[in-house]
DNA sequence: AAAGATTGACTAATCAATCTTG
DNA sequence: CAAGATTGATTAGTCAATCTTT
C-alpha cells in the first residue's frame, strides 16, 4: 500500500499548498476555483449535471454549490432555452474576474512546483492509471 | 494545469474505488480504515495528535474521530503513561479485526489495480514530487 | 417511467474559544 | 506561557424524498 499512501499524501498536500497560494493572494479557495473553471469549459450550456460529474460529488451537493456561488455574485442562473427542468449557471463579470485571478495564481503555483519536470510523461502516467480503474465497474451516482 | 486535474480526478476515482470495494466487502470505510491503520503505526503510543498529523486534519476533527472510533467500540482512550492532558488511543479486538479485514481488502484491490506495474518506480517518483512541496513554506496547525 | 434539480435530515469537516496540565 | 485536547458554531458534503418536466 506504499503506494496508495503515497499517493493520497502527495495530494492532498498538493491541494493544501495550492489553497494556501490562492488565499495569500486574495484569490477563490481551490473549491470555488475548481467549480469555476468547470463552469467556464462548458460554458454557455454549463449546469449542475457538469458541476457533479466534474468535481465528482452528489447531485445534491452540486446544486448547493451553484446556490453558495450566486449567493456569493460569481454566477447566476439562467433558464435553460429547451429544458425548463434545468439551467445554465453563468459566470458573472465578478465570477470572470475570480476564475482569471485565481486561474493565474494556480498556473504559477505549478509552474514553480514542476519546474524542470516532463510534465506531458507526468500527465500520460496519471491518466493510465486513471484509465485502468474505468475498466472496472465504476458506478457514479 | 492538465497534471494537476489529472492528479486530482485520479486520485478522487482510486479512493471511492477502493471505498466501494470495502463497503461491499462489509469493511471499514476507507476514512475509517486510514485512521486505525494510523493507530496500528503508533501503537501503543497513538495520540490524537497522530490522527492529526498523518490524516492531515485539524486537531478538533482527530478528537472527534476519536470520539466516533470510540462509540463504534473500535478503540478505547487509555490515560497516558506521563502526561495527564493526552490519551492514548488503542485498538479494541474489535478494531484489530476491522483492521485486518479493511487492510486485506485494501490490498487486493491494489494489487488488482496496479498489477503488472513498477511500484517501486512509482512509489519513489509520488515522493520526490512530494519533496518538492516540503521545501516551500507548509504550515501544519 | 426517467431525467434534472431542489430540499431536509444527518455526518464530518473547519475555526475559534476554552480548559487542563506541563 | 506552551502544548494537548475538547467543545460549540458554522460549513459543506451525503442520502433519500420530492417536484417538475421530458
Amino acid at each position: 500500500m506504499d503506494f496508495f499512501d503515497a499517493l493520497i499524501r502527495y495530494e492532498t498536500n498538493l491541494w493544501n499548498h495550492v489553497d494556501r497560494r490562492l488565499q495569500t493572494a486574495g484569490a477563490p479557495s481551490l473549491a470555488v476555483l475548481s467549480a469555476l473553471r468547470v463552469l467556464k469549459r462548458y460554458a454557455p450550456a454549463s449546469r449542475v449535471q457538469e458541476l457533479r460529474l466534474e468535481l465528482r460529488i452528489t447531485v445534491g451537493a452540486a446544486s448547493k454549490l451553484a446556490d453558495r456561488l450566486e449567493k456569493e455574485g460569481l454566477v447566476q442562473r439562467q433558464p435553460h432555452p429547451s429544458d425548463r427542468r434545468s439551467s445554465f449557471i453563468a459566470l458573472t463579470p465578478t465570477g470572470e474576474q475570480a476564475l482569471t485571478r485565481g486561474a493565474r495564481v494556480l498556473q504559477d503555483a505549478l509552474s514553480v512546483h514542476l519546474a524542470g519536470e516532463d510534465i506531458s510523461a507526468l500527465v500520460s502516467a496519471v491518466r493510465r492509471l486513471d484509465e485502468r480503474l474505468a475498466v472496472s465497474p465504476a458506478a457514479a451516482r
